[in-house]
Order: structure tokens, then C-alpha cells, then sequence
RNA sequence: GCGGCCGUAGCCAAGUGGUUAAGGCAGAGGAUUGUGACUCCUCUAUGCGCGGGUUCGAAUCCCGUCGGUCGCCCCA
């Protein structure tokens, strides 16, 4: 870019052109499911207070220690654009008393904020769907979250995705477990990757996500996490999988599946991919039983899920092209008078529900001809100076050539007559 | 934040030190001043992400920088 020039900032950029139809696509799909679901849409700040943040996420996680956009207001204030999605919607529910109203089903979308190196599916503005379900200790709310991440990705016809799943206990299983893993590992401390070392005495348990292999060599024979299930987190388990099971969605166990930090509870689970390199994960959620205490509220066990956006539009662009939607209607004019006629024949057409559009350009009637063609138009309607004066407009069908007479305004004000010209022709919704 | 690769028009892309930077798509105009699809012609980068250096000469070599991409870290 010449020096002169902007660009957008690194990590952020444009969305549009065929794109945006993927983006459209998806976030209708998302709707329909989720609302047939009753599941409620919420749309907090994008920024907060940066506290919310580093008790919501945990203050040791690399996210509020190197990735948060945090700066001061001029009122002194210190505000962090969101890097996730429920640290904001926990907030408002607290705020607005709604968790002791019984069981709240929310779902959010929109642009959250990490500062990361940028690769393909992976912005420091990015966007994310989540649903979060607050009220319910019932393994049914964890079933219920992860069928409708499962029937939205169906919805989407994206093929090669896995569901993972895994309970990592409860505080107190979890803790038990980590000293036993710790006994088990340090012996072999100095042959675990760096990364490793450090999580070996600060967060034991993220060693599973190491992809070393010296690492993963060694944890082959390390104790395994569900081993160490309390009963009640054991029976939570089993019914959240006889309940996946009688959905019909098959799921693979992952005892590597693990969250860091103390307010996850039991399920955690992750949908992936192998079509996107090292962005593996298009979605992961799971319980949070810790989290609403965590930021002030009274105790109130959660369960939901995140999906990345971008690494979902990656997958769909993968599916080959979108068909944009054809123009029904592409209005030419030429000469006197036609200008008026050709605003009011897209008014009354558009008015019916037609995709219209008229070309400004007043160039040669067949130039306009040939962009109502590029554009894949249905049909073209053609206003000279005569047809000003005649009333009797044509209207020309570009697939087969057919010419018809139309008069104006009645013709067009007649929406069963063009309803059953378009009856036969297909149109496709689709992304 | 670390390491590798890459950066020529709106898009794809040839050129890898020698005077005027191929080609294709898209776009504009024309052959065709009232009718598209095919065809033909013309135009569209004083410029090779940006800045500096080496050289008689740089898109090409060197340094820096910005951006992208792959992997790590982290996560969705």
C-alpha cells in the first residue's frame, strides 16, 4: 500500500461481495434454530470493564494477560473490548436480577477482540455465536446445548466435523486428580516440552492440549482424568451421553479434552475439523457451574458454547462457490420521460416483492441489454420514448428471448400475473 | 510474542539485474445512435506493498517496515 493510503488495521478486515452472503446465511440459520429453541437474543456493550474480564476468564489465562485491548476512557476508567462472549452476557443477567427468574436460554453474536498473530480463521476482530443456558444443573441442559451446536453445523451441510467430549469433574475431583498427574509427571519433567514445564507447576492439566509428541509419548501412561470422577459428576456423565446417544449424535470420548480454569465443571466438549490446519476447533463449551459466583452472583450452574465465525465461513467457502441471487427484474432506459416510468414500474414491482434493479447509466439500449444479461437477470423491461407515449411496455424474458407487452401501470400493478411467470422458475435460497 | 514462506491492476498471473512491465478475467467505449448471449477493435500499472541502500541501470540484489500466509503459543 503507498504510504498515503489507509488499509485496515492488521487482524480486521472487510466483509462483503459474495461473502457477506455466507455471513447472511449463516446467522439466519442460526436464528431459526436457535429460536425454535426459545432461546433468547442478547446483545450486550462490546466493551467493559476490564475486571469483568480478568475474574470472568481467569487471571493467569494468556487471553487477559497478553491478548486484551484495554485502554483508559477519559473519565479514567479502565475498559477492555470484549475478548469473549459471556463474561458480558453473566454480567447483565446478574445486573438485571434475571437468575432467579428461573431458567434463562440466551444466545448472542457479534465482534469480539484478541490480540493474536492473524492467520486464516483467526482475526483480532472476530466474531462468535454462543448460547448460554443459566439455571440448570439438569444433564439435559448440557444435551440440549451441544444438539443445537450439532443441528446448526448440520444446517450448514458442513461435512468432516467431530464432536469431542469429556467431563473434567469437579472442583474437588479435579483437584485430586491434578496431584495425582503432577506425582505421575514430574519424574519425567525434564523431558515434557517447555510449554510444558511451566504448566507443570501452574496449570498441570492444559498439559494434555501440548502437541509435542515427546509430551503426548509420555502422558500415554499417565492416570486419565475420568478415573477420578466423583460419583455425582460420574452419573452427570452418563446421562449427558445416553441423552446424546438417544439424539442420535455420535461423539467420541477425549480424555485430553480439558479447560483450565476452576469454574468449569464436568462436560466440556469441542467440535472440529481436519479442513482447517491448526484452527482445528470451529467450536467448544461446556459447564461452568463456578462462573456466576465467580463474578458476584449467587451460584448458578451455566452451560454453552462458542463457535468462531470466520473458521465457519473458511468451511462454507471451502463448499465451493454462492450463487448470488438473480436480479427478477433489470429496468432499461433510454430517452425522454423514461426516467420517471422506469422509478415508478420498480416501485410497484419491488412493492410485490421482486429483486429490481434500473440502469442509470443512459447508454445504448443494448448496452443496458448486455448488463441486464451479465447480471443474470430474469427478465428486462425495456422504456423508450415510445413506450412513454404508448403505455404498452416490453418486457423481455432473457432465458428464452420471449418478448411480452405489459400495460402501465396496471400490467405491473397485477402481482398474480407475475407471480405465476415466476412460478416456474426455480430460486434457489440457500447460502 | 517466536520461526518459515509470500506481496506485480478490482481478481488471477508472466517477468528473477538491461532501454516502452506479457497474458487472462472483470470494467469502460466502439463495430451495432430501440433489444442481451457469439465475434472483432480500442482503452484501463510513468507503476511492481511502503521506505531506504547497492548499481551506469532494480519488479528482480540487500536492509528496514507494513500486510498476508503456514506452524508454535493461545483459542472459537
Amino acid at each position: 500500500m503507498t504510504s498515503a493510503s489507509l488499509q485496515a488495521s492488521r487482524g480486521t478486515r472487510d466483509i462483503w461481495g459474495s461473502e457477506i452472503l455466507l455471513w447472511q446465511f449463516l446467522e439466519q440459520q442460526a436464528r431459526d434454530i436457535l429460536g425454535r429453541a426459545n432461546y433468547q437474543e442478547i446483545r450486550t456493550p462490546i466493551f467493559e470493564a476490564t475486571e469483568l474480564f480478568s475474574r470472568g476468564i481467569g487471571e493467569g489465562t494468556d487471553i487477559v494477560n497478553k491478548e486484551m485491548y484495554t485502554f483508559t476512557d477519559r473519565g479514567d476508567r479502565s475498559l477492555t473490548l470484549r475478548p469473549e462472549g459471556t463474561a458480558g452476557v453473566v454480567r447483565s443477567l446478574i445486573e438485571h436480577k434475571r437468575l432467579n427468574q428461573g431458567v434463562q436460554r440466551c444466545w448472542y453474536q457479534g465482534a469480539m477482540f484478541r490480540y493474536e498473530r492473524p492467520q486464516a480463521g483467526r482475526q483480532r476482530q472476530f466474531h462468535q455465536l454462543g448460547v448460554e443456558v443459566f439455571g440448570s444443573a439438569d444433564p439435559r441442559a448440557d444435551v440440549e446445548v451441544m444438539a443445537l451446536a450439532w443441528e446448526f453445523l448440520q444446517a450448514l451441510s458442513l461435512p468432516g466435523l467431530t464432536l469431542e467430549l469429556n467431563s473434567v469433574g469437579d472442583p474437588e475431583d479435579r483437584q485430586r486428580y491434578q496431584a495425582a498427574l503432577v506425582e505421575y509427571l514430574t519424574p519425567y519433567a525434564q523431558a515434557l516440552d517447555p510449554d510444558s514445564q511451566v504448566r507443570l507447576t501452574k496449570n498441570p492439566l492444559r498439559i494434555w492440549d501440548s502437541k509435542s509428541p515427546a509430551t503426548q509419548d509420555i502422558l500415554t501412561a499417565a492416570p486419565r482424568l475420568p478415573a477420578y470422577l466423583g460419583s455425582a459428576a460420574q452419573a452427570h456423565f452418563e446421562q449427558v451421553q445416553a441423552g446424546l446417544t438417544a439424539l442420535g449424535l455420535t461423539y467420541t470420548l477425549n480424555p485430553r479434552l480439558v479447560r483450565g480454569l476452576d469454574y468449569y465443571t464436568r462436560t466440556a466438549f469441542e467440535i472440529t475439523t481436519t479442513d482447517l490446519g491448526a484452527q482445528a476447533a470451529v467450536g467448544g463449551g461446556g459447564r461452568y457451574d463456578g462462573l456466576v459466583q465467580a463474578l458476584g452472583g449467587t451460584p448458578t450452574p451455566a452451560v454453552g458454547w462458542a463457535m468462531g465465525l470466520e473458521r465457519l465461513v473458511v468451511l462454507l467457502q471451502k463448499q465451493g462457490e454462492t450463487p448470488a441471487p438473480r436480479l427478477d427484474f433489470y429496468i432499461v432506459a433510454q430517452g425522454e420521460g423514461t426516467g420517471i416510468l422506469s422509478l415508478q414500474i420498480s416501485q410497484m414491482l419491488r412493492r410485490q416483492g421482486f429483486r429490481v434493479e434500473i440502469d442509470l447509466s443512459n447508454s445504448a439500449l443494448g448496452k443496458q441489454l448486455k448488463r441486464a444479461d451479465k447480471l443474470g437477470s430474469h427478465a428486462c423491461v425495456i422504456l423508450g420514448e415510445n413506450e412513454v407515449q404508448s403505455q404498452q411496455i416490453p418486457v423481455k424474458w432473457l432465458a428464452t428471448g420471449v418478448q411480452e407487452w405489459v400495460d402501465f401501470p396496471a400490467g405491473f400493478a397485477d402481482d398474480e400475473r407475475w407471480r405465476q411467470k415466476f412460478a416456474a422458475i426455480p430460486r434457489p435460497k440457500g447460502p
